[in-house]
DNA sequence: GCAACCATGTTAGGAAACCTTACATGGCCG
DNA sequence: CGGCCATGTAAGGTTTCCTAACATGGTTGC
């Protein structure tokens, strides 16, 4: 049990996720639909992000900001979860990988400033 | 702006926090009432509680339990927020402040452990 | 240059979650 | 015993979220 909130706790309602990322409910439910994220559902069926949720919206928004397209963003976190198995489909170029790392150096540099995206939550103070 | 989100941030709706506390619905609006804690309010009237409010609802679970009532723990906090300004009604026997030191050792006992009441969340995972 | 597709917007109809208000109730204390 | 305190419960209404379907502007491939 760590002192911080569980990143993987489904604790947060659709409103909440787009004022967090700045996403439409469209759009989340759209990156869902392609299991970029899978939330949790209640009883009644209403979905429930976590924090993680939240930052792989963020990733996802900024991929999708630089110009790729979801099949390439999918393929990212594929490999991501498991680097070995790559069937030929699959498989990235050279310069998409230079991409991807790139992004993933802006993704580091982010994280050490703040979980959430910089300057996006003055709307809740 | 912290590395972790927000203690003050109002991102939990009603059904989560009544998870979290394993308090009712009725119970943590009536202690609204009382003003020991005042969530946000979306456009539609929602309440939205930070998890601030969900550490002071659990204060006040533990209270009640030991036996106060709300006029005690009204006290309490008011004592807390300001330690000089105390009105006679306010004020409090030395019995009541014995008692009230005694909860807020096991107070920070937990905290030490846990930003939540300890092995309450295991429906989480 | 047009056809097709991709990511997103929008609308409709329905269900779940939440709201306030009001009344009911069991336990405790003077 | 009478009364109050903390909580339960019910009713009626509103907000938020759901799925499904169709619309659309921007790229891409031929």
């Amino acid at each position: 049990m760590s002192r911080e909130i569980r990143r993987t706790m489904p604790l947060l309602s659709m409103s909440i996720v787009m004022q967090l990322t700045e996403l439409s409910a469209r759009q989340i439910r759209y990156y869902e639909e392609h299991h970029l994220i899978e939330p949790h559902r209640t009883e009644g069926n209403r979905r429930m992000f976590s924090l993680n949720d939240v930052d792989t919206l963020l990733e996802v928004k900024d991929y999708l900001e630089q110009g790729m397209n979801m099949a390439k963003i999918k393929k990212i976190f594929a490999k991501r979860k498991d680097p070995v198995a790559t069937t030929e489909e699959q498989d990235l170029s050279d310069s998409e990988l230079r991409q991807i790392m790139r992004e993933e150096m802006r993704q580091a540099q982010r994280m050490q400033k703040s979980s959430i995206r910089r300057g996006d939550l003055s709307r809740f103070y």
